[in-house]
DNA sequence: TATTATTTTTAGACTTGTCTAAACATTTAT
DNA sequence: ATAAATGTTTAGACAAGTCTAAAAATAATA
């Protein structure tokens, strides 16, 4: 496997939880920022490795394999966040694009023996859930902060975009995971929301609040 | 710099210690186990990136740049072994071809912390000295245990070749760094030693008294 | 259903890093 | 000093991964 052949099949994970029946060649190109062409190549090669299933036109679905490879990735990828936040003293929004190179490093041991030394973490410090050594995710219900109502009262516990400016956003508004967050008004024209945290109340833009997850 | 190229700035600083007026394109293909045309390909590549000097026909050497840069990536490979046996449980024999991987990954900022979570560890598990930030190397006294007399003790210092089948051969003979090592007898015609460790004595080979440093 | 629009694939080209085989330069030895 | 041996570079090829432009398939619309 090569990074390549690795991102591919991360991002087809990802995909297809919003495309069950087959992920679409134009989704992957979107999501990895290449073009088409590039994805119908890679495709190809992935199935002939078997690791996924592809039918032209038809869009593309993880194998069993290729499903194993991808969660041993992002199992990877969230372990070294976790690392990188609460050992090495960093930010929480810069350690995805570090974790993405991290997270292709290969030795089964170095994944389980960074577990036991993080003592089993089962978050990401975005609040992420971290697979186990068997691929095994805990993932919990929780709604996305924009699907609330008026009223409705919610704990942070994680985000849908780990961009770095997104989450300096965050910690510039002082919403963090772990905190309650209380839907005080809704706007109905450009979908913004007035919250209430930590006894502060601001306005939220619908684009934050589709980004926030809380479990109510 | 891509990984290549760090692999290329590697060797060529390593090997520059055995020819300081130039290393030749031979011995960075012997060391790098590819075709010396490979090795002309990329020399003209760093060459133009003013990684290296280079001269038709008249040998190799890093500029300051490239100095800097392969002294980096010592550091980094040296930080990430002792992580991976002070903190990960690792032997010393497996912590080198993951080292070589995890020696790429670029953040300044994560090789600093690492050395600061590590403590700022002076040598890393093989006994090599740890460049700091600023690139400087403290590099002491030691000889190859080959080099020694008949009557001369030493202490363990360091290891010249760090493949596993050497390390591991090292740990069965219980011989480690910081062990005492007398030489009680050489044997002209193979080059093999008499030497006398915590008490058992025993012979070894030319080719592993060569491989091993000692402080006298 | 026929036609247009969109999506996907193919064909051919480019870059990086590698290789083999041949040409060229340097060193060694007679 | 010239020939032979060794070391180095060039020329041309290949695989991986990407791209653009054009062709083919599918989906949407009139």
């Amino acid at each position: 496997m090569t990074f390549s052949e690795e991102n591919y099949l991360k991002s087809i994970f990802h995909l297809s939880k919003d495309f069950p029946k087959g992920v679409s060649t134009n989704a992957i190109a979107k999501d990895m920022e290449t073009k088409a062409s590039s994805v119908t190549d890679m495709l190809k090669k992935l199935s002939e490795k078997k690791m996924v299933n592809y039918k032209k036109y038809q869009g593309v679905l993880l194998t069993k394999q290729g499903e194993k490879t991808a969660i041993n990735l992002i199992r990877k990828h969230r372990l070294w966040e976790v690392f990188l936040v609460e050992k090495l003293n960093f930010n929480w929004d810069e350690v995805h694009v570090i974790a993405e190179e991290l997270e292709h490093i290969k030795s089964e041991k170095l994944t389980n023996e960074l577990d036991r030394f993080l003592d089993y973490p089962k978050k990401d410090p975005h609040g992420d859930p971290i697979p186990d050594k068997d691929g095994n995710i805990i993932k919990d219900v929780k709604a996305l902060l924009s699907t609330l109502n008026v009223g409705d009262k919610g704990v942070c516990v994680g985000v849908n975009d780990t961009s770095s400016e997104f989450l300096k956003y965050l910690d510039k508004q002082n919403i963090a995971i772990g905190k309650e967050i209380a839907v005080i008004e809704k706007e109905i024209f450009d979908g913004s929301i007035r919250i209430k945290i930590s006894d502060s109340e601001f306005y939220i833009s619908h684009q934050i609040a589709k980004n926030l997850f809380v479990k109510i």
